[in-house]
DNA sequence: TACTAAATAAGATCAATTATCATTTATATT
DNA sequence: AATATAAATGATAATTGATCTTATTTAGTA
């Protein structure tokens, strides 16, 4: 025995579907709760986490963790390892093309783009 | 008179220039404190936005408030308005390029990248 | 040197998330 | 179908990251 398909968990992946648009944990909670009044915010919070671990959902923190300060202030990207959490520079050139594109593709107006690579760091790799 | 040019605030500056790898503001501080052991914490989360306002350093949250979750659990990317805070997908081509790219060049092994856009959403432009 | 607005230190507060734990329940096994 | 049991729930407490409040101090200037 390992998980178990509780009525909470279909709720809630239901929830993130019907909602669509990107819902934080408190929105999923919201719109759960007239229908089902006892469910509780902490159920909530374990079962997303438990969906995106299964990629039945997907998590957007982009960076986890705290908010963090860089030195360096013109355009560059990031790299996060999985494992040992360390971000590093990624000072590869500014992709400006890509903005160029959504701007036409979809009418916004683009000031910037972020890019955070995840994987594996080399230390990471060798242990 | 207008901004005051504070030890605090150039210690603080100084901190994130030495620390370099994108320290978190309870790093910035637990750095500074032993030489300092006047400052106090609710000084460094100030003059780290402080700061970052005055792109002096760069703060690195990439989608601010709270995490979200999508219903879509393949690879798309997404823009956020700076105005609205509202989160759109923007369903373009994955760009695995990038990803050999920053693979070899830094012998990292990469899982993945994210990619969010930033700027002004439709409804925000006309109004 | 004295004045004044701006910034500080300390601690309270707030919001988001996680942990704890007694109770309930889904599932495997009989 | 009844039972056993590990896993999940609900309720609430605790933690964490970040901001706010207020009396006090201080940088910049007049």
């Amino acid at each position: 025995m390992n998980t178990r398909n509780t009525i909470q968990k279909q709720v809630i992946l239901n929830a993130v579907r019907e909602l669509k648009n990107h819902p934080t944990s408190e929105e999923v909670y919201n719109y759960i709760k007239p229908n089902f009044p006892s469910i509780s915010l902490g159920t909530v919070y374990r079962n997303l986490n438990l969906l995106s671990d299964t990629k039945e959902i997907q998590k957007l923190s982009i960076i986890d963790d705290a908010v963090r300060f860089d030195h360096i202030t013109n355009e560059h990207y990031h790299f996060q390892c999985s494992k040992c959490r360390q971000l590093i520079d990624i000072p590869m050139e500014y992709q400006s093309k890509l903005d160029e594109l959504v701007s036409n593709e979809y009418g916004v107006d683009i000031i910037k783009h972020d890019i955070v690579f995840t994987g594996t760091c080399k230390n990471c790799k060798n242990s």
